[in-house]
DNA sequence: GTCTATACCCAGATAGAC
DNA sequence: GTCTATCTGGGTATAGAC
């Protein structure tokens, strides 16, 4: 696919946070192009549709998977310790993403659950490859989903410290070897 | 508070069923209405704004969790399988509930995010008197978090069996037991 | 306590100018 | 490629009958 305009990028990045502050009941067209700083029908040559820029936000979050695995594999401290530390990331193009795609598949978006879904697996093959153990990986990107909610309710409750994911992956590190042993 | 009107209870439920089954936009007054078999002014009758419907659902968490804490506690198992096995469940008050309030706690609900966070803080300390370490105790809940992620997104991906909570709750045993050694 | 009817507004989408 | 103007449907809320 050629170039992809600049405008095209902000509209999803804008539409991304829009879900992830604040829901999907206030991503709505108008407020998105806002934030985009755009006008509707701006907004709407490049998305045709409200679907379309679901889908737009999907299919780019595949992209942003891709790119974040590879990256997650060649982690200096492992799979692990990059999985679990950037699940209680706020900002960051692919935890943005991510976050406002699983907002829309609360609703009536299947591209969504199907994205989100294939993300899923590749970080418990990835994990896996580390831990040797499938039951320990899938446990591992389970706590990771478990910290990406307490993430998105945001600024309410006591937040997640950097010291309680180093603990977290002590866990992990003493549940591999109790395994392996 | 008194009696507490039939139509009252109806009305709850088929919110909370429309929220964790279709997300936030699909939970509109009309839905809510046609699902409790009453009127759109006989709802607005028990709960004069949609505000004061999600405020009544986050109130009915509150009474929920007391009561589902008391349970867990008291579980034949220990707190930390019940909770656990409870996380997978689709059906059951308390669960559809606890999702529901998931869903509106991600807009622009306050109450929503502080009834979740009570519940949260319950569970974490039940929990912490059955494996007697605070850090493994959130960890728990943590993967009850993520187990409640997987369950909502609902019959699309590999669903979690039954024998993966037994794996998961064994993996727990494991680790407060190499803690408490 | 529950209903129907209606007012009002906003979200999604179209048309066409520039 | 981006804009303004406009239409239409649906969502929230009110008024008032039963």
């Amino acid at each position: 696919m050629p170039p992809a305009p600049v405008a095209r990028g902000k509209i999803l990045r804008a539409f991304a946070e829009l879900l992830t502050d604040s829901g999907e009941r206030a991503a709505t067209l108008d407020a998105v192009a806002a934030r985009a700083g755009v006008s509707k029908g701006g907004l709407l040559y490049h998305f045709p549709s409200k679907d379309a820029l679901a889908e737009g936000l999907a299919a780019h979050l595949r992209e942003l998977t891709e790119a974040d695995v590879a990256v997650m594999r060649a982690a200096p401290a492992g799979p692990v310790d990059y999985l679990l530390r950037t699940s209680t990331a706020t900002d960051g193009d692919f935890e943005v993403v991510y976050l406002a795609v699983s907002r829309l598949a609360q609703g009536a978006y299947p591209h969504a659950r199907a994205a989100l879904d294939d993300a899923h697996d590749a970080w418990v093959e990835a994990v896996a490859e580390e831990v040797g153990d499938p039951t320990v990986a899938r446990a591992v990107v389970l706590l990771s989903d478990g910290l990406y909610a307490r993430t998105a309710l945001g600024a309410g409750g006591p937040r997640v410290t950097d010291d309680d994911i180093d603990a977290l992956v002590d866990l992990v590190g003493v549940l591999a070897a109790a395994r392996r042993g």
